[in-house]
DNA sequence: GAGATATAATTGGTCAACCAAATTAAATGC
DNA sequence: GCATTTAATTTGGTTGACCAATTATATCTC
């Protein structure tokens, strides 16, 4: 019951920070503001949202860190020329609109992991290895003791991403799998920790190991396969 | 001689924040701080480093968003329990936000095109081809006189995905598409509308229309050839 | 009136002081 | 001696003032 709680408080008390990025959002999504245009200074924002410059600055910060502003010192802020940088913010935001079935979020992850799972294959070098062995070693240590696992299993699929160098998909499994995850929680069906995902995991180190594409490619996707049959069953 | 010159600023002139989270990934990695951890308080770190507290709570705001640090309001600031070579990769990772690299960015897209073709074929129904259809049309005129169609060109493919009834999926196309062909053009390359390409947007829409899904793929696959080709000869 | 120069206003960056929550230490009661 | 309560300290969060570079405006020169 405490992590319904904790969900709702959330949503509910949302940080200021966030508000303004949701502000700036709305704004870039409307066409107000174009790629080049220059934002209203630091001091009228914190004036407009009735909050401090340093929320400002933060929330300022975060878009840059997107790749979505630039600031110049002195001069001003202005948005940057949409990149694949954009992705985090836009999609997130898009996604919370509701409008996306859980569906396609799973289809898109099962599309991408695919994929990452057999660049990895291909791709990768001995140090990887042991970044991939690591990350299966930390998560395995919690799974196996059934304490929830979730940061972890997320890292040990970031890393079979990094073993992928490929950035751009690795950014967009970073933004598709929390947000699962968070709709998955949602539904009460958390059960991340099973014997059949711990199974999973060792097995796609292996593969990967072995550079076994096709069988790492078959494990994914059963790895996947519990989401992706949840997520059918819920379409209407 | 320009650039030169730029990246030895860039490295002379490190920005305090910079210094800070170089700090700390030595601590980190030297193992003098593992996960779970608690770091020393923001005044005793920029007493320490002889800057700012706010350059301090930059850098832990930064290393926060990787997931590498957590804060907890008056209480301190904490290494997150993720794998240390996790921890590693994804600091490193900090330091080099520049690009990705145009490759990334090509087989993202074809990996997301494949998949986005593959659902059309299978689930489109008549109004939707009928939208195809329009699509093509408007790219086949302007393409025919040599007329330069990037947007029709793009608008084609969107459509495709609109077909695909994945939004995500086509969502990040939107997001992608422009992106590669920003950079083709920066490369000067731009040969939009071949004769090839020509011939594969009829293809495509064609084995969409009678769900030939093999052959719709690997129309697209050649279809992407060409950028994908490019982009793999840039590559040092 | 046009261009150059000096001045004022604007703006992002930085800093030091202060706040409230959390932690720790001390005091209290039994 | 132990648990509970209370006070003091530590800590991240926040604020407002100040700084230096930039930009806009006014002034001056010809």
């Amino acid at each position: 019951m405490e992590h319904v709680l904790n969900s709702l408080k959330e949503v509910g008390v949302q940080k200021p920070t966030d508000v303004i990025i949701q502000q700036v959002k709305e704004l870039l999504m409307s066409g107000q503001l174009q790629p080049g245009d220059k934002l209203p200074p630091e001091r009228k924002l914190s004036e407009k949202f009735g909050v401090g410059r340093t929320h400002v600055r933060e929330a300022i910060r975060k878009l840059e860190f997107y790749g979505i502003l630039k600031t110049r010192p002195q001069s001003g802020t202005y948005v940057a020329s949409i990149g694949i940088s954009a992705l985090e913010s836009l999609i997130s935001d898009v996604l919370r609109i509701d409008s996306y079935s859980f569906l396609s979020l799973v289809e898109t992850r099962e599309v991408l992991e695919l994929s990452s799972v057999s660049y990895a294959c291909e791709r990768h070098n001995n140090e990887d290895i042991a970044k991939l062995e690591t990350s299966l070693n930390s998560y395995l240590e919690k799974a196996e003791k059934h304490i929830s696992a979730v940061e972890e299993d997320l890292m040990f699929h970031l890393t079979i991403a990094d073993l992928g160098k490929n950035k751009v998909l690795k950014s967009m499994l970073l933004i598709i799998i929390p947000d699962i995850i968070f709709n998955y929680n949602v539904f009460n069906v958390c059960e991340t920790v099973t014997n059949k995902a711990l199974e999973e995991h060792r097995l796609l180190y292996n593969y990967i190991r072995n550079r076994a594409s096709e069988a790492a490619v078959r494990t994914m996707k059963e790895h996947l396969k519990g989401v992706m049959d949840f997520a059918k069953s819920i379409v209407q």
